[in-house]
DNA sequence: TACATTATATACTGATCGGTACATAACTAG
DNA sequence: CTAGTTATGTACCGATCAGTATATAATGTA
């Protein structure tokens, strides 16, 4: 019983994930986004609330098109295959043409100044919660026995996480798809699996 | 023959790194900066030129004590030596108490706004410098035939390039030491290296 | 002691940041 | 057609950004 809105409140949304994906938090500014959204100012936080409130929106976008790619990959029969897959799918999604480059949950995480910090916990949030998907299929591993003897489930999930973080560094550098397709698959190759590994055990505890 | 300078370039010089590497190029303000290193805004302009300047110059300073580390590394007698070597240290150098946590060369270069695009270039100029050393190096394992067949020694210093820059970001989201020691363990022991390695052929071949 | 030179400190510039006050436009219910 | 409500557009707010003008303090030389 009022004036109606006059835009798609998702296609908006739209438009500020890839700015914010483009640019980061900080990077993204509300002057970039109201014209990339095609709305003004107080339109932006009539709707959305303020800029966090409109990143975290974003975010929950993007969350869910990874959250997608997951469940497809940790269906995968072995804890190679779940690696070559997961690995393949980010180096494509990582480099798509005509979208941002890297993942935003490691490129938005970076601190630029404190002001952000909340958004950055919500970005390590994030991958956490990704990387205990990871932690829950590669102890299903253990479980059917194809995790040579010592090697731990967490310890094979902090890897993958943190090859899947540097493809992503890689990738807002310049790699091209090519190159990040070569490392996933070097990496799901040297993946350890207990029918291609012969004696080495304990790398657990290495640590000191 | 005039006024002699109130500070210690290099001491101011080492607070400015310390700075850059803890917030990035651009969450450094220069108030903060003149703060830290104890100056004014006016000495800073005299002496360092501008903020792009300064970061050059203290980027100088952490490119000399990282390829320090790389002559170290480097030198181990195989492959997989080079990488437990320079991972380890990696972990060590990224959690170092009291020091900034990551690496400047990664935590630096990603873009915030498009002010600071030659900054990122020089960052990923930086990287490129320290993967060719080890490609370098790598194309020695293949000549001394511990590389095995079709492994090219230009993708594993990528993936090993990945796992370092994937490890600065884990470092920089509130992973410790002892997990980044674990996963430079399991990368070092899960390493291709000719001793240990079967049969998988053409890796290199994957990419599309 | 007087001068030339360089470093320092204060205070400013214009631009941009996130966020908002306010007047007006567009709509629906009566 | 009017009243009430919500969206929009403009123009602003104080804060902060990198960088600088200017006046003064501190030195070596003469």
């Amino acid at each position: 019983m009022a004036r109606p809105r006059g835009f798609c409140e998702e296609e908006a949304l739209d438009k500020a994930l890839d700015l914010f994906w483009r640019h980061g938090y900080e990077g993204a500014s509300i002057a970039a986004l109201t014209e990339a959204m095609g709305i003004n100012r107080p339109s932006l936080y009539a709707t959305f609330g303020n800029k966090e409130e409109l990143f975290k929106k974003a975010l929950d976008r993007y969350v869910s098109i990874k959250d997608a790619i997951f469940d497809e990959g940790l269906a995968e029969p072995t804890g190679r295959d779940v690696v070559r897959h997961l690995l393949r799918k980010a180096a494509e999604m990582m480099t798509e043409p005509g979208h941002p480059v890297g993942c935003l949950a490691v490129q938005g995480a970076i601190s630029c100044s404190d002001e952000s910090e909340p958004v950055r916990q919500e970005l390590i949030r994030i991958r956490q919660h990704h990387e205990q998907r990871i932690r829950d299929r590669f102890a299903e591993e253990q479980d059917a026995g194809r995790l040579p003897p010592g090697t731990n489930p967490d310890d094979l999930a902090m890897l993958l996480a943190t090859i899947a973080n540097g493809m992503s560094i890689q990738a807002s550098t310049g790699a091209t798809r090519a190159q990040l397709l070569t490392v996933a698959e070097n990496a799901a190759r040297a993946w350890p699996q207990v029918d291609d590994v012969a004696s080495d055990a304990a790398a657990s505890n290495a640590a000191e």
